[in-house]
DNA sequence: GTGCTTGGTGAATCAGTAT
DNA sequence: CATACTGATTCACCAAGCA
């Protein structure tokens, strides 16, 4: 009885279907998905060009399908969209939205206002964002994901032990670290150019399908793009249904996910590597209260002193900058481990700095980085 | 003088004001506070604590008429405070408001009517968050916080350098790793629980203090709580104003901040930018005789020269004019960094002329450390 | 093949002052 | 209020070229 696990042999299954994505939606039975994944346009309101500091200008997201009028046109544009995915939903369905800070406020609330049930928020940290090049901001390193059934009542999918396993054997928790799309996975257009301004990296999707889809379920993506949901889900033996208005991005993705090799049903395991201890900022010492601004550090051989700033600087005699700045200077060296060179008293016994930030290494404990 | 830095000399400077947040607000003088923090009530769930603006409870109902109910009366609550914020923030004031996805999209949302412009969204990371004890969720790790310019044009204040040296030397991202509030920096009542259910890290405060205020600056927290806001602030040097509803509450916080030892005033100064720096025009290098005209500079990469001219103006092939202007014709770029564009020979070295700007700071004895 | 250097780039609401 | 000018500003990763 090899019946798709969520019997919707009505609908167009692993197809791209033209056309506007609230329009398209209302086309297909309702009550018929399993799953919905959505990335919308982000409503960034860009003014002029930004260039680096080598004046080279940033290719930034400038294409006519993310320009609104006004808040008020975009979310009209988010509530018709919502309206028709929740129609198509299963009861028990759920779907997730990414956003960044330019519109995931408004597309959350309306998320809400909708009727769905926000299950969690996640965040997509970047471990390769692009810097703030004029230094006015903090860099811009993460997206929000959105995850919600369709009612407080739907008994919504969740795998759990298959995610704690995804994270080394303790819960999976809701800040997941991956780079962006580069290299071989960003699709080319036929000119060489990036094929799509916001292709989203496999990884993620790839988590998100194996936490709350199973094989044989059906994946809605009403803004396909170049098709990463579904070459995700055919990857992993999901069933996908795209909505794409542009003929070029139905295109590509067609083909590439002609390209993409089912796994073997029995080989969804996924690699997870330990990575370096993670980076701990002198600075944090200072934020957390484990030593004060104005208290006077030591270094090893008893002979400099030099004053913690609030900021997470030294200043010394006659220098001033970070921990290892300030030792290579007395020490009249090239460089110079701050961590083992600075020492603070407690306790009448003179400690290394280092030992701070192993204890902060030791609260964090996340093998995600 | 010691004149507080913003001049608000009429304001309840360190006091704790009673009553309800945006009543107590509008009795405060308008454009008059330089930040705010707000850790409003997560609303939704928290049966019978939330009030319409009427001061009629609402009741924890779970039918969907009710819960839009509820909605709709968290908007008005959120609407109404934001309205208030606003009218006594400095026209180049911020805001920074801290949530959970229960209530951060509504309140995002609800910033950006209000006419506040979006800065960016920070992320703070749970090093030891409560696990989801029934496994049927992603361990919430995180919450969200906003941080808003008063308006689009508002000249916010951001010590980026501060914060980079804050994180070693790298930008400062838009994620950041604290543990919760545990320990002995959780405050107890008189029956030894803990005060406050939510009470936040000092951590985090210190950071967004640093990075968005200066010493003498007056941050307004309409959520005062146990007074974190407070005893962070005063502890960096900077004003507050909170206003908590619970006399219980307002105990508990006067007495923490009257126990915080305020830091050196010497460690509480701040790595600057260069922009802080006075400017020096190129002529005075000329008229100092630091270069002689006839001159000949380099460009850093070695393929253009131009010659000095009396005026402080760079002759070059074809082209004429300020430092800038000449290096940028000769890249084709839009603009260039004239100070670290052009460089002289002294002793068969190339150095930049920026070296001889900093030889003229020293002299002006002006301390940008 | 390896290792080093150079160049390119990614959902970005990215300037301030004087005239 | 608009225009002109000064001049400040980047992290991680990948690909290609070269030694």
């Amino acid at each position: 009885m090899a019946r798709p696990a969520s019997g919707a042999s009505a609908l167009p299954l692993d197809t791209i279907l033209p056309g506007e994505c609230a329009a398209a939606m209302d086309a297909l039975p309702e009550n018929s998905v399993d799953l919905i994944f959505a990335d919308p346009p982000y409503n960034l309101q860009l003014k002029g060009d930004l260039h680096r500091p080598d004046n080279s200008t940033v290719d930034a997201v400038d294409d006519a399908w993310d320009q609104f009028d006004s808040f008020a046109a975009y979310d009209a544009f988010t509530r018709d969209w919502l309206r028709a995915a929740r129609r198509v939903l299963k009861p028990d369905g759920a779907l997730w939205v990414i956003g960044s800070y330019h519109n995931i406020f408004r597309v959350g609330a309306a998320v809400q206002d909708a009727g769905f049930w926000l299950l969690n928020d996640v965040v997509w940290r970047k471990t390769n964002p692009m810097p703030n090049f004029r230094g006015k901001r903090l860099t811009n390193a993460h997206e929000t994901l959105i995850w919600a059934s369709r009612s407080e009542g739907s008994k919504y999918k969740f795998n759990y032990e298959a995610l704690k396993a995804l994270n080394e054997g303790v819960q999976m928790r809701s800040d997941w670290t991956f780079p962006i799309c580069t290299g071989h996975e960003r699709l080319k257009n036929a000119r060489g150019e990036k094929a799509h301004p916001t292709q989203k990296p496999e990884a993620l999707l790839h988590r998100l399908l194996v936490a709350t889809t199973d094989p044989g379920d059906v994946v809605l993506d009403p803004f396909f793009g170049t098709g990463t949901t579904g070459a995700v889900a055919r990857a992993l033996g999901r069933h996908y249904i795209g909505i794409e208005r542009e003929a070029e991005y139905r295109d590509l993705a067609a083909a590439r996910i002609a390209d993409v090799r089912p796994y073997e049903a029995a080989a969804l395991k996924v690699t997870t590597s330990k990575r370096a201890a993670p980076r701990v900022p002198f600075g944090q010492l200072v934020e957390r209260g484990m030593l004060r601004p104005g208290e006077e550090l030591l270094s090893g051989n008893g002979r400099f002193r030099a004053k913690v700033r609030a900021d997470g600087t030294l200043a010394g005699e006659g220098v001033m900058g970070s921990i290892h700045q300030v030792g290579a200077a007395y020490e009249g060296a090239p460089s110079c481990n701050g961590w083992t060179y600075w020492h603070f008293k407690r306790e009448g016994k003179r400690v290394p700095i280092d030992a701070l930030r192993q204890q902060i290494r030791d609260e964090m404990g996340d093998p995600t980085g």
